[in-house]
RNA sequence: GGCGCUAUCGUCUAGGGGUUAGGACGGGUGAUUCUCAGUCAUCAAACCGGGGUUCGAAUCCCCGUAGCGCUGCCA
């Protein structure tokens, strides 16, 4: 199985998880587990002034809760590690003094005082096609350089890049690509401080590690030509390269926290299912040819093709999230929402209450708000009334409902209730339609004031469901409340908002 | 500035020489119903511009324009 294939995620340890990243890894994941592969995670933490431990931490829960199990990387040994490369400085020491051995080569001993006046100079002169290293130091004598390394002078290593060279390579996305070397500086292959950068690293590790496939991120398109010559220097053969598309902000430009959310942890708080979310972004810049949109893991992987992964940047429309996620959020075991959603409750301390202590009566609250709601957090906050009675009444349709007229219909509701042998959802449907009939009224007459009575809000799920989970308790208190309220004629008092029981978005 | 990548409804996308240019989100309308959500039905909504190739171009080629990326001892 030599020739099986290997894929890797390499993400740099230096800031938050993004959805973007996710996306990349997400992509690798679905190509390995297509062609029965491996997925590696490879921490790229070479830059230790930009290295965040949380970052780092970050990386591997956000990958865990997405479930995207990586079958090679921290924490799952196999036989090509370590996975972070800050563990392997040797190996890529080892092989920038192979280059310079063999020529592909050169220590540069300038300063960065000098790199940054030689920018500034090409800058202002506006070389056409220069720029980049001028190879001040290319043509040092060989014994010259060796005196001042030996002396212990600070230097780089840097790639004798050739001159005039077509540098091609295909992409399975875009096509066959080719750069001209000479547009290409002599780039650093390891750092002053012993540390490769990313250029060699990548190489090394992705020839170490057996990488078949480098699925990354478009930004990278342009250092590829380098990488290939680093690869040639080294003689070995190229793996296969896939740039994928970026994600955009839906005003253009990067998907950054300015736009709310931008990591997965971002996405993760504000209510979001692991398996929408993963739904979501896997048709982000990838479809499957036919209408399908909402597919579960095994779907994806079945269908996932290269070939079918768009070259075009894409913008991350929330809303499509939160409809999918909806969907999600709709057919999910009530029972594993439980825990997410009480811990949601219970930092609202809502759980105080006899009846919330209990997890039955809790998990009937979510069976009647999972299907009106797109978030988990929008589910918790929307069950307010479910825990303390209503304080007050949602203006405009308490104007409707709760006028002096639904007064007696409310107290005849009272009595009924109070001697109802089946409190159940048709025990109290028979009885409404029943008195409806009896009064010469529409049911709705009857239920919306009761609705109001007992969530002070104008919408939510079907009354008699409501009051089944309220209990006759709860239902007979808030009705009588609400009577007294109409009673005592307050109804011009509150002046809140007809909908400021909306907006749901958790903080 | 140089180099590169990209370009189908507002958004995600299907299609790839001849199609009523299809689907989804969002929006409109209607149905169901006690409200909301949901569901169902239905409507509006797109081939960046200009040249070329061709009997025929959204599709192929070139140019332009725009967006994005790279141009670091960052990844």
């Amino acid at each position: 199985m030599a020739d099986s294939v290997r894929v890797r995620f390499a993400p740099s340890p230096t800031g938050y998880m993004h959805v973007g990243g996710a996306r990349t890894a997400l992509f690798n994941f679905l190509f390995a587990r297509r062609h029965g592969g491996r997925f590696l995670l490879r921490i790229e933490d070479t830059d230790r002034t930009r290295f965040q431990k949380e970052a780092m931490d970050e990386i591997f829960s956000s990958l865990e809760w997405l479930g995207l199990e990586w079958d090679e990387g921290p924490g799952r040994e196999g036989d090509v590690g370590p996975y972070v490369q800050s563990e392997r400085a040797e190996l890529y020491q080892r092989h920038a003094r192979k280059l310079l051995e063999s020529g592909h080569a050169y220590p540069c001993f300038c300063t960065p005082e000098r790199l940054a006046a030689m920018r500034q100079e090409q800058e202002r002169a506006r070389l056409p096609g220069a720029g980049g290293y001028d190879r001040h130091c290319r043509n040092i004598d060989p014994e010259v350089a060796a005196r001042r390394m030996a002396a212990g002078e600070p230097f780089v290593t840097r790639l004798k890049v050739p001159d005039d060279r077509l540098v091609t390579f295909h992409d399975e996305i875009r096509g066959d690509i080719a750069t001209r070397s000479e547009l290409l500086d002599d780039l650093v292959l390891l750092k002053s401080d012993g540390l490769p950068t990313y250029h060699l690293a990548n190489v090394v590790d992705d020839h170490f590690m057996d990488i078949t496939h480098v699925l990354r991120g478009d930004e990278w398109i342009s250092s590829t030509p380098r990488h290939i010559l680093i690869y040639e220097a080294f003689g070995w053969s190229l793996p296969v390269f896939a740039h994928l598309p970026v994600i955009l902000a839906p005003g253009g430009g990067k998907l950054s926290k300015r736009h709310g959310a931008a990591s997965v942890t971002d996405y993760r708080n504000a209510g979001f299912l692991p398996e929408a979310l993963v739904n979501f972004l896997a048709l982000l810049g990838w479809a499957p040819g036919e209408d399908r949109e909402i597919m579960n893991r095994e779907e994806m992987i079945a269908a996932f093709e290269l070939a079918r992964v768009s070259a075009k940047a894409s913008v991350f429309d929330e809303q499509k999230l939160e409809w999918m996620n909806g969907q999600y959020l709709a057919r999910r075991d009530p029972q594993t929402l439980l825990e997410p959603v009480t811990m949601i409750w219970r930092e609202k301390g809502w759980l105080e209450s006899e009846a919330a202590a209990d997890p039955d009566y809790r998990l009937a609250v979510i069976q009647l708000l999972q299907p009106r709601s797109r978030k988990i957090t929008e589910l918790a906050e929307q069950a307010a009334y479910f825990f303390n009675d209503p304080q007050e009444y949602e203006a405009k349709p308490a104007r409707k409902h709760l006028r002096a007229e639904a007064a007696p219909r409310l107290r005849r509701l009272v009595e009924e209730l109070e001697s109802l042998t089946a409190f159940s959802a048709t025990g109290l449907e028979n009885l409404y339609r029943r008195l409806a009939e009896e009064m010469a009224l529409s049911a709705g007459k009857l239920i919306h004031p009761t609705r109001l009575a007992l969530s002070g809000v104008g919408h939510g799920p079907g009354l008699f469901e409501l009051m089944e989970t309220l209990g006759r308790a709860a239902t007979l208190r808030r009705m009588r409340a609400a009577l007294e309220w109409i009673v005592t004629g307050e109804e011009e008092s509150p002046p809140e908002s007809p909908d400021s029981a909306q907006k749901g978005d958790g903080q």
